[in-house]
DNA sequence: AAATCTTATCGTAAAATTACGATAACTGGA
DNA sequence: TCCAGTTATCGTAATTTTACGATAAGATTT
């Protein structure tokens, strides 16, 4: 079975390089807003989170795909929108992996 | 009372700074490995991490450093060695943030 | 169809990161 | 004192990150 995340194994050898990438995605206070955003809500459009930071739109969709790259957000297009949400899982993955570090 | 390190708030807002901050210095796996040493030991030579990693003794004294400005680890100098342990407080509080985010 | 809205991508400049070798600073031993 | 060992720092090159404006792609409205 293909593995798609950063993250995959339970219980062998923590995946140093998984971990490290997700706190590399985390490691930008811009897009740790929007995760913490996204972990209020059950999801939003992407003009949300610009109107959120005080960044360019580009600026803002270039965190936006490095936080979707990590694993960490998903975008699903709905007609001319894009709707993010947390990827719960790997957040609550991530949150295992810093606590059995 | 003067504040040291990263993150030291606990119940008002979350310091997004701070802990993206934190995030970043574990943003590469090198420190990864380094703190999942540190956690499993009391303490030990700098040496004893230069050796660890495929890295050279240069390239690992700026991890170090990194992690120390991040205020992660500790480097005590004893005789010509330093002694390095993780800041387990801080570590902790790392931990408690990644929960409340 | 044309205009508008939303979002991703491109191009680009400035800054930061990562890695290395060389070297400095310091301790401890011969 | 001189030499060896340990670690931090300097200088530097290559790469990556961050930010922006401009623009493309696609949907919606007029």
């Amino acid at each position: 079975m293909a593995q798609c995340c950063a993250i995959d194994q339970e219980g062998g050898a923590l995946d140093v390089e998984g971990f490290a990438a997700i706190c590399k995605a985390l490691g930008h206070p811009a897009r740790v807003r929007i995760v913490q955003f996204l972990k209020g809500l059950d999801s939003c459009y992407c003009g949300q989170i610009v109107d959120l930071l005080p960044l360019a739109q580009s600026t803002v969709s270039q965190h936006l795909k490095c936080l979707k790259d990590a694993g960490l957000i998903v975008g699903r297009v709905e007609g001319s929108c894009t709707c993010y949400c947390l990827n719960r899982e790997i957040f609550e993955k991530f949150l295992r992996l810093a606590d059995r570090l």
